[in-house]
RNA sequence: GCGGAAAUAGCUCAGUUGGUAGAGCAUCAGCUUCCCAAGCUGAGGGUCGCGAGUUCGAAUCUCGUUUUCCGCUCCA
């Protein structure tokens, strides 16, 4: 079977299941947009649980916070999110491709200036030692034609952008005579907005000031809490804040199931360190955070580094975390060293100062920060895709299992008597009721035993008790083990202690 | 956004030149069943993605539209 098959059958599997839906099914969906059902919340939970003890439990330095999804648009502007994803798009009706317009019209720009330096090297070739730069492109036609055009299109197109014309950078390309560099025609469809940012109207009457953005990254939500926490928490660096929460982007292309939607959620935790620090603490925080993803059991094999060569305006360091998705390796988490970029900006923007006084070095600065950012859906993919298995069976049967880590599986337990008659069903309710206090349990008595035991299988349900005839007398039940099918019988005041070794969180946080 | 393909029950699909919407599995109820699904009986569930048009009559033909998948494109 070929990965594309295997990702079909496991996203009609997780639909199958009550894992993930796409989003309001009954108006025919929408676009990049999917609810997580019974399963997949459980899941997500469990995962979410599983990250902050890791993050904030076990590190006494970091704390954990939930900041809200509005926040006051000065902050985007200080992130350089209004600025830099407001990219104006223009497409090539023939050759179909999409450009940037405002670089569409700095490669113009470039190939004049080409021609300029062509023009004065020929100069220099000519006039050799009596060449004078300046006297020459002041005088030679070719140049001042083209320095004229330069200066034309390059004040029109500033002057357009900063007042968001998109018509008239249209017309400047129009006038530019530019073409495509594929298929040669200037053939331009309009000139399109694309920004990343979902935007509202924040009260009841809807103007210009009361514009807000739902936020592209949860990161901001920390870097403006940093002095709250940083005071009223007493933490000293180095320490980190971490949060959980939804963030939005309108992706021009939003695709490939949980991937890349439009409304997605990220565990982040923003790490604050002395000034020169952070690369050492870049590559801990690299390491240890690819140990917390290998941990999960989907196989090591299946987690790389991407390391960037091109760094982002913010950062000095950046490495993806990335996983072995049915589509290929993809980022899973980013690791990047912020510096100082953000404190500062806000420090700027906001007028206060977001500083600390190191008392070991007696200095005041503006703290380094080392990011790191899972996308909790991404995980929730990873983890799916990464457990679910066809396998054949001795018996020539085959049966769809989930393996996830039992820490993480949605449902703990089942609890199955084996007919529904004869007194069974009563002691496995019986049983139920203690073990659900502590652990998701399902009870089920409909069909053959066997059939229960693969229902279960579908869902990664860890482990499953089996009640029989033996049972009312020797108190003892069959404890049956999701991946090797083996059973043991165990007696029931051994079932708590036994089925919390199984799925106990500990077992993965002592691996990190 | 562009190009290609698809959409019929929860799932996988059938449905003849246009003539009353079907199967298997799943679900539910009852029976059967002493440890790895698909034994018996019965039941529920579909305005055939949506909207127009052609026609006496459309799941079927035409147009539009939505969603999904694949390939481009985009992705601090």
């Amino acid at each position: 079977m070929t990965q594309e098959d295997l990702f079909k059958n496991l996203i009609a599997h997780t639909k199958e299941y009550g894992f993930i839906f796409p989003s309001s099914e009954v108006y025919d969906g929408l676009s990049a947009v999917y609810d997580y059902g019974q399963l997949g919340s459980e899941l997500k939970n469990n995962i979410k649980k599983y990250w902050w003890n890791a993050m904030v439990r076990l590190n006494e330095n970091i704390v954990g916070i939930d900041s809200a999804i509005f926040m006051h648009p000065k902050i985007w502007e200080a992130s350089g999110h209004v600025g830099a994803f407001n990219d104006p798009l223009i497409d090539n009706k023939d050759s179909k491709k999409r450009y940037r317009a405002d670089v569409l019209l700095e490669d113009y720009i470039a190939k004049l200036e080409e021609k300029i330096h062509k023009d004065v090297e020929k100069g220099k070739n000519k006039f050799g030692e009596a060449f004078d730069q300046v006297q020459f492109c002041a005088t030679n036609p070719n140049v001042l034609r083209n320095q004229t055009k330069i200066d034309a299109c390059r004040g029109r197109m500033v002057e357009a952008l900063n007042a968001n014309d998109l018509a008239a950078l249209k017309q400047l390309i129009i006038d530019c005579e530019i073409v495509c560099p594929i298929s040669g025609s200037k053939n331009w469809t309009d000139v399109r907005q694309f920004n990343l940012m979902f935007s509202t109207q924040l009260g009841s009457v809807s103007d210009e000031s009361g514009t807000i953005y739902l936020r592209p990254e949860t990161a901001q939500g920390i870097f403006v809490n940093y002095l709250n926490v940083q005071k009223t928490g007493r933490m000293k660096i180095p320490f980190g804040i971490a949060q959980i929460g939804k963030a939005f982007r309108n992706e021009i292309v939003a695709r490939q199931f949980i991937f890349r939607m439009r409304e997605f959620e990220q565990m982040e935790m923003q790490f604050f360190v002395r000034p020169g620090e952070e690369l050492e603490w870049f590559k801990k925080w690299r390491e240890t955070r690819l140990k917390w993803h290998k941990a999960i059991g989907l196989g090591e094999e299946n987690y790389r580094y991407h390391d960037h060569d091109k760094l982002a305006h913010y950062a000095n360091a950046a490495t993806d975390i990335e996983f072995n998705f049915p589509f290929g390796f993809k980022e899973l988490e980013g690791i990047h060293s912020r510096t100082n970029f953000d404190l500062s900006r806000h420090q700027e923007f906001s007028g206060r100062k977001l500083q600390y006084f190191d008392p070991e070095t007696n200095e005041s600065y503006v703290p380094y920060v080392v990011e790191t950012s899972v996308g909790l859906d991404r995980t929730v993919l990873a983890i799916l895709s990464g457990a679910y298995k066809e396998e054949q069976l001795e018996n020539a049967e085959e049966r769809v299992v989930m393996k996830i880590h039992p820490a993480l599986a949605p449902v703990k337990l089942a609890v199955l008597p084996l007919i529904k008659k004869d007194g069974l069903p009563e002691l496995a309710r019986e049983i139920m009721k203690t073990l659900k206090l502590d652990f998701n349990c399902q009870y089920d008595e409909k069909d053959s035993i066997g059939k229960r035991y693969r229902r279960q299988d579908a869902i990664g349900t860890p482990l499953c008790i089996t009640i029989d005839h033996q049972s009312l007398e020797d108190n003892c039940v069959t404890l049956r083990d999701r991946d090797s099918m083996a059973q043991i019988r165990i007696p029931i005041a051994e079932l708590a202690h036994k089925v919390d070794e199984k799925v106990s969180m500990k077992r993965l946080l002592e691996l990190i």
